[in-house]
DNA sequence: AGCCAGGCTAAGA
DNA sequence: TCTTAGCATGGC
């Protein structure tokens, strides 16, 4: 068992965030699976705790919930904004997660024109169905699949898991990194533009995925994935309530939050899930 | 019951 | 470059 001490962090936040699909509530704290181990995670005040099955290291739980970086550093210059400064209060400690590359990309593929809690079920029946099992009191947790496990796949094995129209796409994506064609570990090494041009070429994955993807998997911190609710929130809280393209806004967002621009449109995204609802 | 969801693709202006 | 239809499925 490992505790940490931590700052500027907060458990809840950044769990329930919805930029990971793994997390589900416990009697105190979260169990989830990252990678190939179980953790159980708990926060009280600024001590985390994680039980982990098998045991991942420090190094491992600092990494995945970004806790080297200096969030108070990152969100100052934000709290400038009017909009933000509410969000950022409110949400205060919400920290993005380096998940796993693999993961988060088929996860994103199946976010498209879906709900959250749905998304949720998919990716968790997907690793029922064909991760491996994983903790031995972690009783019914499964790592999620590798790419070569879904390759050997069809959709009509996919059936039961009920993707609907995603299923190819997940299934191609998952044979292009399956055989080497696609090099997620080189997307960590090349610049932005170049790695989100790279994840546009691959089947379900447009401008919102890739971004989410270059965001919460390679820390990306100037990509600014717009769904429709961040939509919305630009729209409403910044453009007067009058639309505007696509590409209007990811500029708007890029020169407005700059380097920050992952942090403003999580807390945006928190912020606007809660509020404005309907 | 019916609307809508962390969008993408293809086609057409 | 922008707009639009169609998409499988189930949550709410």
């Amino acid at each position: 068992m490992l505790r940490l001490h931590v700052t500027d962090f907060n458990l809840q936040h950044t769990l329930e965030c919805g930029q990971a699909f793994r997390w589900r509530r416990e009697e105190k704290g979260y169990v989830g699976v990252v990678g190939d181990s179980v953790w159980k995670v708990s926060q009280k005040d600024s001590t985390l705790t994680v039980e982990s099955d098998p045991p991942a290291s420090e190094e491992e739980v600092i990494h995945y919930f970004s806790l080297s970086s200096d969030l108070r550093k990152i969100l100052t210059p934000l709290q400038g904004d009017s909009v933000l400064a509410p969000a950022i209060k409110e949400f205060w400690g919400l920290r993005i997660l380096r998940q796993d590359p693999w993961e988060c990309l088929a996860s994103y593929i199946f976010s498209s024109f879906n709900n959250v809690s749905r998304i949720s079920t998919l990716v968790e029946n997907l690793s029922g169905c064909f991760g491996t099992p994983v903790g031995v009191n972690g009783l019914g947790q499964y790592t999620f699949p590798t790419a070569e496990r879904l390759a050997s796949l069809t959709p009509k094995d996919l059936r039961p898991i009920r993707p609907g129209f995603r299923d190819r796409y997940l299934l191609e994506t998952a044979r292009e990194v399956a055989e080497g064609k696609f090099d997620l570990e080189k997307l960590h090494r090349i610049k932005a533009e170049e790695a989100k041009k790279t994840l546009l070429t691959l089947p379900g994955v447009g401008e919102k995925v890739a971004d989410c993807v270059l965001l919460f998997a390679y820390g990306r911190m100037d990509a600014f994935p717009i769904d429709v609710w961040v939509e919305r929130a630009l729209r409403k809280l910044y453009f007067h309530g009058r639309r505007r393209t696509f590409r209007k806004m990811q500029h708007f967002a890029r020169k407005k939050f700059r380097g920050a621009a992952g942090y403003a449109q999580e807390y945006l995204y928190a912020y606007v899930r809660k509020h404005l609802e309907t």
